[in-house]
DNA sequence: CGTGTGATTGACGCCTGTCAACGTCTGTGG
DNA sequence: CCACAGACGTTGACAGGCGTCAATCACACG
């Protein structure tokens, strides 16, 4: 599975992805450059495993991974996307943890390893990136903490219209409308956090109700505005 | 209300406390020593409130703050709880965000204000002070996912029972067995994330069941094991 | 064509939120 | 010293959102 055909250069890769590597300097750069892996995945592949040691971390250079816990029997909540230019499992490698979370391919990705004492040579050395590592990581925390308030306080139903709209705000929308993410019925629960059948019958009501359309996995937002006030989005 | 009379010196109080200016050398401890600005906040109090822009961050010399979002028609999820040794509103700064918490006292407290741009300073200037701030954060973001979790596949019984031995985990106990932070029922139901009602019941439920005592609103476990077989810990 | 995975629908019941009434305690002011 | 207001705690009744179980359908794939 080894990418050695054409390995993607960091430096092209800051020109598509609005990465956190642009505050490197070239010289640091070449350094990632030098010791990164790179690797293809394809759906279902499983790029780390929850419970694991991780010596380093992944970036996206293309495709989607989701990252999730893994609750009671089984059950996966997942609590972010990753998509290109975004970087993964660096938490771990930061707080010197086993992994909390697991990441899955969902859509076939181009993925970078870095190894971990690369990123802690680069924050200790360049304080500009150190900063925006640390205002990325704030960013993520504070989405976290809105999420927990969101799904202790609001309805199965107002939390699956806010992640279709979080869904097409983060992958946006083909010229035909539709969501440039595909997720399983049961990813969608996984993500609101209920069961699989209330996200189907929630979605035929939305569907119903002229709000989205449906084409199996593909879904089309029509009524961004109705479905914002059933979100009860207070932020 | 300034706290002119005993200005605590964050060297006495990293004798105390585990704090994380324990990665600043000697002159980079004065600097905050020279900048803080300390004060006393009675139960009740509130810190900083959402929304607002927050030019600094506070340090927690004694006492204890509880740190919430506010959702739904005014109700509050608790995100965290400070004590002695914490800090709390660097998240905004470094994200350069508005607040996205408010900050109440929830006993008594002094706190010392350091303005935003010294913590700039320290993390771009001190590399060991850098990562040690990364770690702490990404630790948050571990245990704030591992709440999500929670929150989105337990029970209100299972997850009350956690947070009651979480609560002794993080204040303990006197030597009477009660735990060290006194909560009203309405706080305990914002951190499970469940009406007040609820939380009542289930905590005479407990009591009935001899897994906790209660006086007011001084809570002893009694049986550990068990609240931790309900409590349903995967982790 | 059998097998397996995912999607859908219906039935059922429990957990939990909401509403309402009442009890308890503390502090304040007359 | 007592009355009263207000915050907090408790209990009961009730309904409905949502999880669970089970059966069936749809579709892809070897």
């Amino acid at each position: 599975m080894k990418y050695t055909d054409t390995i993607p250069s960091c430096l092209d890769c800051l020109k598509d992805n609005d990465s956190i590597f642009k505050y490197l300097i070239p010289e640091e750069l070449k350094r990632i450059d030098d010791t990164k892996i790179c690797n293809i995945y394809k759906r279902g592949n499983v790029v780390y495993h929850e419970g694991s040691r991780i010596n380093g971390f992944y970036c996206i250079h293309s495709g989607i991974v989701k990252v999730f816990q893994t609750g009671i029997d089984g059950r996966e909540q997942i609590v972010y996307f990753a998509k290109s230019g975004d970087i993964i499992g660096y938490r771990s490698v930061l707080s010197d943890e086993l992994a909390c979370t697991s990441a899955k391919v969902i859509e076939d990705s181009v993925l970078c390893f870095i190894p971990a004492d690369v990123l802690v040579e680069l924050i200790k050395g360049n304080g500009n990136f150190s900063l925006a590592m640390m205002k990325k990581t704030c960013k993520e925390l504070g989405k976290a903490n809105a999420y927990i308030t969101d799904i202790a306080q609001k309805t199965v139903r107002e939390r699956l219209a806010e992640v279709l709209l979080n869904l097409r705000e983060t992958f946006g929308e083909d010229n035909e409308g539709v969501l440039k993410i595909l997720l399983t019925r049961e990813e969608l629960a996984n993500i609101v956090g209920t069961a699989t059948e209330s996200v189907i019958r929630l979605l035929s009501e939305f569907k119903n109700d002229h709000l989205i359309n449906l084409n199996g996995r593909k879904i089309t937002i029509i009524d961004h505005k109705k479905l914002e006030k059933i979100s009860n989005a207070f932020s």
